[in-house]
DNA sequence: AATTTTAATGCAAATTTTTTGCATTAAAAG
DNA sequence: CTTTTAATGCAAAAAATTTGCATTAAAATT
């Protein structure tokens, strides 16, 4: 839940619209505590909204090429989106679960990464660095 | 490539019949030096053997369910498949190119994670810390 | 060696997730 | 008000993976 962000002049800044269909989406992933797949944000929409699935993809789609949103990989097959690091959220990793398919944000604190070297070695463009804990959440373990 | 496992004994060590399609895909894998899809393993092995799609799907969940190749997400939709770590390779991150698609093994000191402090707090089963860098490489960006 | 049991594979079809093409509607600009 | 552009919907396709079931190969028993 994002209390910081104001969903309309995030899309504004960026030069896009501010659809009814695009700020239900960035509400739905911005209020939630943890990244959704595009299935859940499809169901989440369309419970108040008719949406059409499709619709959904293209906006995720906008929403990660202008930096919005954060697509993340998970141990499964589909990806899950979470609003991407800016003032308000710091970058962090997350942890899949592996049995129920549940992503959590983990504390930026908890684990951390030096790629510094990396970006000075690198001979190509590095735009992401990607951290995910896979395992068996606590819920699942019992 | 590599040259010191003897991928035979690999599969039996985990109880595993080393039969010729399991040895077929192991090789492929191991005597790459970076990552390669599901699809890339079968047309390789394909080129050699009759094989069908399906017994590589199958091939590489039992592979990866014994620890014997590690299953690497990317930044497109398919997974990649590479040895994982064992005497002879030590756990390193990749890079994935968003342009091509091709997946580099990157250098294990170019890129610490400390993950340390998290597997102490964490309140679940932790079984991967897996690491992405994703964006453009040097061939692609020209 | 013949028989029974288990493991591995093939093939067809289904599923899941994502993408594309094209028509329609809504919004913005002129 | 008209023209242009942006956003959406719907149907279909594509890509990756999974499932069910039949067949074959290998291993274990008798
Ligand atoms: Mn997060
Ligand atoms: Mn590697
Ligand atoms: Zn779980
Ligand atoms: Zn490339």
């Amino acid at each position: 839940m994002c209390h910081h962000c104001d969903y309309k002049s995030l899309l504004e800044q960026s030069g896009l619209g501010a659809s009814e269909n695009r700020l239900s989406v960035l509400e739905v992933i911005g209020n939630n505590s943890y990244p959704l797949s595009a299935g859940d944000i499809f169901k989440t929409v369309e419970r108040h909204s008719a949406i059409n699935r499709v619709t959904v993809y293209r906006i995720l789609d906008v929403l990660v090429d202008h930096g919005i949103v954060d697509r993340i990989s998970t141990g499964g097959r589909a990806f899950y989106y979470g609003l991407a690091p800016n003032s308000h959220h710091q970058p962090h990793s997350h942890f899949y679960c592996k049995h129920c398919g549940q992503m959590d944000c983990l504390n930026p604190e908890s684990l951390s990464v030096d790629a510094n070297l990396l970006k000075k070695t690198f001979p190509g463009r590095i735009d992401k660095v990607e951290v995910r804990v896979d395992g068996i959440c606590k819920n699942c373990i019992k």
